[in-house]
DNA sequence: CGAGTGCCATAAGCGGTCCGTATCGCAGGC
DNA sequence: GCCTGCGATACGGACCGCTTATGGCACTCG
């Protein structure tokens, strides 16, 4: 019997993550099943991938070696379905235009009216995205076109920005900086910052890429990282730290949750909400609808 | 869920074949089984693949994306497979030295003696390769290094000749050709010639390169292609066909049947006995065991 | 120095997935 | 018109992988 995905992927988790804990919840796994089937794929090869230490794992050298061809091989398996996704798509007509975040970042109504008018023979529908918990680029296996903020350069993936938001600092309203109307970039750099998770937001860091100089996270770092928007909000609430999201979510937390407020930031990189999509899409219309959004807002050349 | 490589690998085989009985024969597989995992991966996709024909499938064109994908991935698996056996091997200090065929291909000594010399310390394990169901180069999987007869160029496998010999004919005992002595290549090219199933065979189809002008294999080929090597010389034994092998290969199959006999063939291109391995391999024992071998016979640079 | 904590391994039970046998539907061919 | 070959469907069983429960070990803090 062959290796299977999932056993490289489980593998890489826990290479990753340093230890088994860990990495079974990223997994959304017991942590026996975890155990129980890295200890399988080691007995399958023949080798120890890992080295038990009383306070995690690390990698022997075979599990070194091992590692780099395990993420080759997940990535061409997830580039073999995403090319399946897009077909699927482009057989049935039919867009899907994800988006990250609060339904109020799809407020761009020229932006629609103008895919629609390119194309209307071809149907756009809208998907909530989840935070990944593959690759990078896993959104886009589900959708064809995504919206979200700041988007990092990736070299598969070509962007295109909609539309530029200031950004705004969240603290809950007993916050020490809460009673402030605006606030600068510089006097929140040292403040304690929450944010995702590494392994749900490895590479779309746009939360908190507060100075333009750096273009790198605070350094102060809450230690648990939240996994999903509203974990990172609780978080925010309970006052231990603070975060900067873009203006129109910020205006969607505060009205969601009555104990935090959101205060103008100045100095700080703007959010730049962008259309991402795959550079080779197996789905042609997707082609003729950034066509069509380009010509709408032809700031940004390639 | 994802997709699963056993998925992937299973349409391409049935892509590859044209039909899905056949494919399920060739994986080992009934054929419920396969239609029941293709129409499940066309469900989990939303695409149809195949269009179902009554004497076999075709692919549709999103099928034929998918292939390419599916090969790749596939590809990578294989790759990652290959390096985790290999890591193993050499944390044991073991080189597995596999052949295809006859043990009386594995005489030459004096090989052999070099290797021991050489690496006094490291262990040579012999193992029998059987056809391979996947990739060309997954026999370099289970072992480091084989010995095969005229192994076909392979982008990632190096080779090195260790002998030359001869072919024979290899032909039933009432076939009309088995009272001769000796025959020419141009005498037997017209003959109706049996050889191995192409997805048993696909690459190292030494056993019928008969013309050494050409380097193809005869036009006239038996419609059913054998999976093993006793099916193949059953084939011949009936009478219905004949084919051509090593010296050494068809004094082993007259020695235990009585019904085919050899005769010598002048003119052909002759069989290289040669090692083969990975040229990336991760057990770096290899090189220093290829190092002696190459210290024995000078005779093939690369 | 002993109790507590965090991490990994083992044990046992259960459910889903995948495969095999049996059978039907369908189209082409001597 | 019967036969043959291919694909789809139905159903039962085996195995694999996950969960909960529990044990063992090392480091850490009072």
């Amino acid at each position: 019997m062959p290796i299977k995905l999932q056993q490289l992927m489980y593998f890489v988790r826990v290479a990753e993550d340093g230890q088994m804990t860990r990495a079974a919840r990223d997994l959304h796994l017991a942590q026996p099943a975890l155990s129980q089937a890295i200890a399988h794929l080691e007995s399958q090869l023949g080798v120890e991938l890992l080295r038990r230490h009383p306070r995690g794992v690390s990698l022997t050298s075979a599990g070194e070696t091992l590692l780099v061809k395990a993420r080759a091989a997940l990535e061409a398996a997830a580039d073999a379905e995403l090319t399946a996704f897009s077909l699927t798509r482009a057989a049935r007509m039919v867009i899907e235009l994800g988006f990250l975040g609060s339904p109020p970042m799809l407020d761009a109504p020229e932006l629609f009216a103008a895919l629609a008018y390119a194309r209307p023979d071809v149907e756009v529908s809208f998907r909530e995205l989840t935070f990944p918990t593959r690759s990078t680029a896993s959104w886009l296996a589900e959708v064809d076109i995504a919206l979200c903020f700041s988007p990092t350069p990736h070299p598969d993936v070509e962007s295109m920005a909609v539309r530029v938001e200031p950004r705004m600092v969240l603290a809950a309203h007993n916050h020490r900086l809460a009673r402030r109307r605006r606030l600068a970039a510089s006097e929140v750099l040292d403040e304690t910052f929450a944010g995702f998770h590494p392994s749900v937001d490895p590479q779309w860091a746009g939360l908190w890429r507060l100075d333009s100089q750096r273009g790198a996270p605070p350094p102060n770092l809450t230690s648990d990282h939240a996994n999903t928007a509203p974990e990172l909000y609780s978080t925010i609430a309970a006052g231990r730290a603070i975060t900067t999201i873009p203006a129109s979510e910020a205006a969607n937390v505060v009205r969601a949750l009555e104990s935090v407020v959101a205060i103008p930031l100045h100095g700080a990189e703007p959010a730049v909400l962008s259309l991402v999509w795959h550079r080779e899409s197996a789905n042609p219309l997707v082609d003729s609808m950034i066509a069509a959004a380009r010509a709408l807002s032809p700031q940004s050349p390639p």
